[in-house]
RNA sequence: AGCCCGUUCGCUGA
């Protein structure tokens, strides 16, 4: 069993499901039965490579199977709850531990109080956060995060506080769990002078830390505050860190501030296609087309593979100044490239067409969408309606807003 | 035998 279950681990863990899958019959065939190290693998597998429902389906075939999960089944599963947002799911999980005796120990409760959290019910997180005897950091900051997620920055703050008084000391997920709500709901101001007091109180940022921080300097466009954070990141071993590379290109593209954009970028040590996609974002969105057009040249010169983010960053660049054609051709591009165009993709050349004007022909791509079996979000309704009020189609504008809603999507 | 238990993190559309 014990070899059965390293060669199922192995594909699964590779994103090989349906190979593990194969494996995972075969060794019942030859009469061994799967326990529950077997199951696991095979659990974990699916939901590391986003197959939540065949998890599901094989944590309940499981259950039927009177094989016991254990606490990595019971995270995993949780895991996979929060993810999809699956609040009866994870209800229904939840149930099944009470209801076995399973022993809650602090990976389960985190694991759960997060799970509710994500699935929007930071009421019934509460609950069993405040049913847990003992407290550790983990857990305080998957309660913390989850209020700093729904925007409730005083409660988040308050627990920042109480957890202290209780002993617990907070550790750099603790801040960056405050920092990144402070930011996520707008409010960089408070996370530029949490940053401050986590340093006075000789807490190390990591790189978690600073991109968001980071984010937030974007988003209040203070471009003096990022310069400030990024002479805090040079010189130090995070200067050679990818994702905080990428995070000042970002930071920099947004602002505007090319020069220094493309100087963190060239400095990288190595550049992934995120990285990639975030100095061409800096010149696409600035109207730049050309250079963007050619960095994704260059990219792919340099061997590394455009994903659809890339198409899509290309794609609205044209589609957003008045280049609806070129829009159109790079999208049939990337098809042919065999890249899928998703929603966003849609969106992108949907805008660019309503917001110049060409409503109709935005109608028809809006439509073209749909049968290719894609559903609008609202971003894509939003982007439809606005082309009609911009254009004194009120009437049209009207109608699609009471379609949107029939469709069951709220307006933002 | 189930990667570092569970919490935070980088790119695109209105």
């Amino acid at each position: 069993v014990v070899s059965w279950n390293a060669i199922i681990a192995g594909y699964a863990q590779h994103g090989y499901g349906e190979e593990a899958y194969e494996f995972f019959q075969q060794m019942q065939q030859e009469g061994m039965k799967p326990n529950v190290v077997s199951w696991n693998a095979m659990i974990a597998g699916y939901a590391r490579h986003g197959h939540g429902e065949k998890a599901f389906e094989l944590f309940w075939e499981m259950e039927r199977m009177n094989v016991k999960p254990n606490k990595f089944t019971i995270t995993s599963i949780l895991k996979v709850s929060a993810s999809l947002a699956a609040l009866e799911e994870g209800k229904r999980v939840h149930a099944h531990i009470i209801k076995s005796g399973f022993d809650l120990d602090l990976s389960v409760g985190s694991a759960l109080v997060v799970m509710y959290s994500k699935c929007g019910s930071i009421e019934d997180a509460r609950q069993v956060f405040d049913n847990m005897r003992i407290r550790d950091a983990v857990l305080w900051n998957a309660m913390i995060s989850g209020y700093a997620q729904h925007g409730c920055a005083e409660e988040a703050f308050k627990l920042f506080q109480q957890m202290q008084k209780e002993g617990v000391k907070p550790d750099v997920v603790s801040w960056n769990v405050m920092i990144a709500g402070y930011v996520q709901h707008g409010r960089g101001e408070e996370a530029l002078e949490l940053f401050r007091v986590m340093q006075q109180e000789g807490m190390k940022p990591d790189s978690v830390t600073f991109i968001s921080i980071l984010k937030g300097c974007a988003c209040l466009a203070a471009l003096e505050e990022g310069k400030w954070v990024h002479a805090h990141i040079s010189g130090t071993l995070l200067e050679s860190n990818l994702s905080v590379g990428t995070a000042l290109v970002d930071m920099y593209s947004k602002l505007g501030s090319l020069e220094d954009a493309r100087a963190v970028f060239n400095k990288m040590p190595k550049q992934d296609v995120v990285s990639w996609n975030a100095m061409i974002a800096g010149y696409a969105m600035h109207g730049h087309v050309k250079e963007a057009l050619k960095l994704f040249q260059q990219m792919q010169w340099e061997g590394v593979k455009p994903n659809v983010v890339s198409w899509n960053t290309l794609i609205a660049g044209y589609a957003q100044h008045g280049h609806e054609k070129e829009a159109l051709e790079l999208f049939r591009q990337m098809q042919q490239e065999g890249v899928k165009p998703d929603v966003v993709s849609w969106t992108a050349i949907i805008a660019g067409y309503a917001q110049h004007g060409r409503c109709d022909e935005a109608l028809e791509l809006f439509s073209q969408m749909q049968q290719k079996g894609l559903k609008p979000d609202v971003v894509s309704w939003t982007a439809i309606i606005s082309g009609y009020v911009q254009h004194a189609q009120s009437e049209e504008a009207l109608n699609m807003f009471q379609q949107m809603q029939w469709e069951g999507i709220k307006p933002s």
